[in-house]
DNA sequence: CTAGTTATACGAACTGGTACGTTAGTTAGC
DNA sequence: GCTAACTAACGTACCAGTTCGTATAACTAG
């Protein structure tokens, strides 16, 4: 934040690292709540303090800002997974931890949540575009692999499990309690975000996940 | 260039339940496909045989039109769960069987499932409406209470899980599956709908809220 | 150190096209 | 001959992307 140069003109620097962030910042909001057709590159720009031109000029066009968005979406969360520390955890504590992880990551960034949402309604095509350039399911699919061959191996879990629909199914349940909260909401009359009944579902789905595994 | 009706034309009556039905079918297919905002009223009415006057004729407007597809979705999955007969099976295998039918009902209607994520993305604006008309989760809670009374009863369940959580446990593994296959699928290269794994998951999905609910 | 030069960062106003909704009029059927 | 069902064409607002021009930082030669 600190000026990189002179001391003087505290704001109204040019500082396009700082511009492009705060593109990034308003366009997630916007897009997470807005969806891409809802979103308005005008209402964007509006938001910033900087022009729409900006966002042609630093982004290339409303898709290409789409992209980059998701993007930096996507890295946080690889940047949770990779913080995930479980050495020192027998492998029915490591799959809940890392469940929990994911239920908590998820109910902190529920823009994340509606970013992939919204993205699924377009087939992934952008997540198509990204994937070329980053690995984003390797990492925890790597961690999921160990602890699974380490819980064979000691007899706890059952065989014709992999990491992949381990994942699919922590995924599954953290993804739709955020996901599909409103409809829910409506329908059933129970707020699946209250944070009363927080604790209650991060255990319900290490429940879930530690006894679909058991041998 | 076109004729005038001399020759024989032998639909093109007027009949408006048929016009309805075909504007209803054709706006189905594509909120689906592209969203609420992603959608044209003018694209619509060009898939029909009729115009778009028409489809302010009847339904009034393009939100109105989205809230009629919604309201017949949500009636076609109502129809599926009510004509589940599963009195004679004990309490284990009917929680299984509920959740075979809704993992079909999904697997079956992805359509449905993209309305859901669109409608989610809205804040379920229009749900809210429709629910002030129709009460769509009852008669699903009805049934899941019944039979959790009686796994309780005969000491097979947990005792600290309740109907619209097991709904939504399993809600969360079959609307995923579907909701979320192109991201999903994009990352981890696994298509979760491929047929040949269909089989696999609906045991999936039976096994996880088995286990979950197992005393 | 400084005057000249260039690359980068920025903004106001505009444009071409698109999309929802309407106006005004037509036809079928009782 | 009255009305529900229907159609073509239009109007207005909006919106993604562009044009053209300006200001500042960074660099370079003398």
């Amino acid at each position: 934040m600190a000026g990189p140069r002179t001391v003087d003109t505290p704001e109204r620097v040019r500082d396009s690292a700082r511009t492009r962030a705060e593109i990034l910042d308003v366009a997630t909001a916007e897009f997470a709540a807005n969806g891409y057709d809802g979103s308005r590159v005008d209402e964007i720009a509006a938001l910033t303090r900087t022009t729409k031109r900006m966002i042609y000029y630093h982004f290339g066009g409303k898709k290409q800002l789409y992209i980059a968005v998701l993007e930096r979406a996507y890295a946080r969360i690889r940047a949770a997974e990779r913080q995930v520390e479980l050495d020192d955890l027998d492998p029915v504590a490591a799959v809940r931890r890392i469940a929990e992880v994911t239920f908590d990551h998820h109910g902190a960034h529920p823009e994340f949540i509606r970013l992939v949402s919204i993205e699924n309604i377009h087939h992934a095509e952008h997540v198509k575009e990204l994937v070329e350039m980053v690995d984003l399911g390797g990492p925890i699919v790597a961690l999921l692999e160990d602890i699974l061959r380490r819980g064979r191996q000691e007899g706890l879990f059952r065989s014709d499990a992999d990491a992949i629909d381990v994942h699919m199914m922590i995924s599954a349940f953290c993804v739709f309690r955020v996901a599909n909260r409103h409809t829910f909401g409506t329908i059933f009359g129970r707020d699946l975000v209250d944070p009363a009944r927080t604790d209650h579902y991060r255990a319900m789905c290490g429940d879930m996940i530690v006894r679909y595994l058991a041998a």
